[in-house]
DNA sequence: TGCAAACCATAAC
DNA sequence: GTTATGGTTTGCA
């Protein structure tokens, strides 16, 4: 049996999905029931789940680790998810963007170098990724450095953005098993969007 | 800039 | 099996 919390914290709900002590879906939005719905669309098959109210202690972590997450600060803590009941493509793209550090963008065609793939691949698994916010999907954008897409909204994407900012002035490449992951500055994108 | 074509893993038929 | 669908990219006018 699964267990489905749904919490509020300055203003944003999140909710997770668990077992005692690993993480099956996360996802947090403006309203109870949309994070509510989009935590539960992600539970894979039709396992049977709970939704209860009193924290247990792990969701209490888990609630404080997506918080810090959300807030752009650095989780030191990580939290083990089940990912084995995702395709193997999709697995592989979810680990490779949680490298991506805070402070740091990739591109959708950055990650399908790395992995492999097409470019269009890749966002469809960030479309679906279940993970939200623990992978970090939003530090992937196009390669012109537009924002690309974003579930909860683009507005929700960029101010994820500029609380990452970090003053990282270069781009680099970080060694992913065999291959290599661009990495850009933040910068570059919220540079670009001086409307 | 704008558009068309290539891209390729998934989910839905 | 097959097809439709993208959070894309690239090339060319």
């Amino acid at each position: 049996m699964l267990e489905v919390y749904v919490q509020n914290v300055d203003n944003t709900w999140f909710a997770i999905a668990c077992t005692q002590q690993k993480i099956v879906a996360t996802s947090f939005s403006r309203t109870q029931e949309s994070t509510l719905s989009n935590t539960l669309s992600n539970i894979p098959f039709n396992m049977p789940v709970q939704v209860l109210h009193e924290p247990s202690n792990f969701a209490k972590s888990a609630f404080a680790i997506l918080k810090t997450i959300y807030d752009g600060k650095e989780a030191k803590n990580k939290l083990s998810l089940i990912t084995h009941t995702l395709p193997a493509y999709t697995r592989k793209v979810l680990k490779v963007t949680s490298a991506i550090p805070v402070g740091y963008v990739s591109s959708y065609g950055a990650i399908a170098k790395a992995v492999g793939g097409s470019p269009r691949a890749v966002g469809n698994v960030m479309a679906a990724n279940p993970f939200v916010p623990i992978v970090p999907c939003h530090r992937v954008v196009k390669s012109d450095f537009t924002l690309g897409g974003y579930g909860g909204g683009l507005e929700t994407k960029l101010e994820f953005l500029k609380r990452e900012k970090r003053g990282y002035p270069y781009p680099k490449k970080i060694t992913i098993n065999s291959g290599y992951l661009e990495l850009f500055p933040v910068e570059f994108v919220l540079k670009n969007l001086t409307l």
